[in-house]
DNA sequence: CAATATCACCGTACTTTTTGCGGCATCCGA
DNA sequence: TCGGATGCCGCAAAAAGTACGGTGATATTG
């Protein structure tokens, strides 16, 4: 079994926080040699635990420090397959969630500014998606994630 | 004045999907030596364009699989920094936003499963930040990142 | 308009890190 | 108790990252 340790855990931890760490750095932090750390985290990789290196990003130097949800209620004839096609291409959406309660969806968005939104609302609609929505607008954000653009 | 160019921003992509290419693979791409490319990447990180290299991770292997959405009306009495300052140290909290609409804040939350909502409201309860609370669980997730757990 | 300063890039030499692999101890199952 | 696996180690080779002086283009200024 694939079971992630302890050890496992912490190297995850200090990746986190710089995964440009050196082997020998983080083997010094668990108590391993570079090898072995080598190893663990190439288990880890091969196994999707982690999923990929990457960097996290100033989300206004990529023109998207505006944070938006829309619940977003499908028309009744709406081809549900082709939004969630939507949904995973387009750029804008970070996230997009069937949900319980009242809506259908939760999407979140990052744009340029509020102005976006119109814009993005008019798209949902001319593909034949949008019933009823509601917008909410991110003020501030006491805890916030930097963004991660999405792969290719 | 510091303007993240074409070839900045091909950087950036290309570190997102794989943050440990080589400097002469990306210089390849973007047709620059390598030490350019280094160069590059070192302002970026300096100027806070690129905040962190780091790991995106499996949810389920961290038992953060559950996705929750609350939305929040703190109460009268609440201290809303001690709030903030909570939320930023929790590390169910995956966000914090303060928002337009008939409640002040939305935050999602990672957990293990539904069961720990239970207490993680009350979390929120005893530590008399709460009023009321409207709980939106995440059935499918068409889009979605891996968890980036909060650094230290 | 010419002299000069600045900037980004390049190539090379140097250092550090990663990777591959044989060998060894330990733990488990037969 | 006897394999057999598993995880770790250390070493050597390969690769990657880093530092830096030099160069040409572009912008600045007298």
């Amino acid at each position: 079994m694939s079971s992630v340790d302890k050890i496992d855990l912490k190297i995850i931890e200090m990746l986190a926080a710089d995964s440009r760490r050196s082997l020998a750095d983080i083997g010094n932090s668990v108590d391993l040699a570079p090898s072995s750390v080598n190893e663990r985290i190439r288990r880890l990789v091969a196994s999707g635990v982690i999923r990929r290196f990457t960097v996290e990003v100033d989300p206004a130097a990529l023109d998207r420090a505006t944070q938006i949800y829309v619940w977003v209620a499908l028309r009744e004839d709406a081809d549900e397959g082709a939004f969630r096609e939507f949904a995973g291409t387009d750029p804008r959406i970070e996230e997009c969630h069937h949900v319980t309660g009242a809506w259908s969806y939760l999407i979140k968005l990052r744009l340029k500014d509020v102005s976006a939104v119109e814009e993005f609302l008019s798209d949902l609609k001319s593909a034949n998606f949008l019933g009823r929505s509601e917008t909410v607008l991110a003020l501030s954000s006491p805890v916030e994630a930097g963004v991660i653009p999405k792969g290719a």
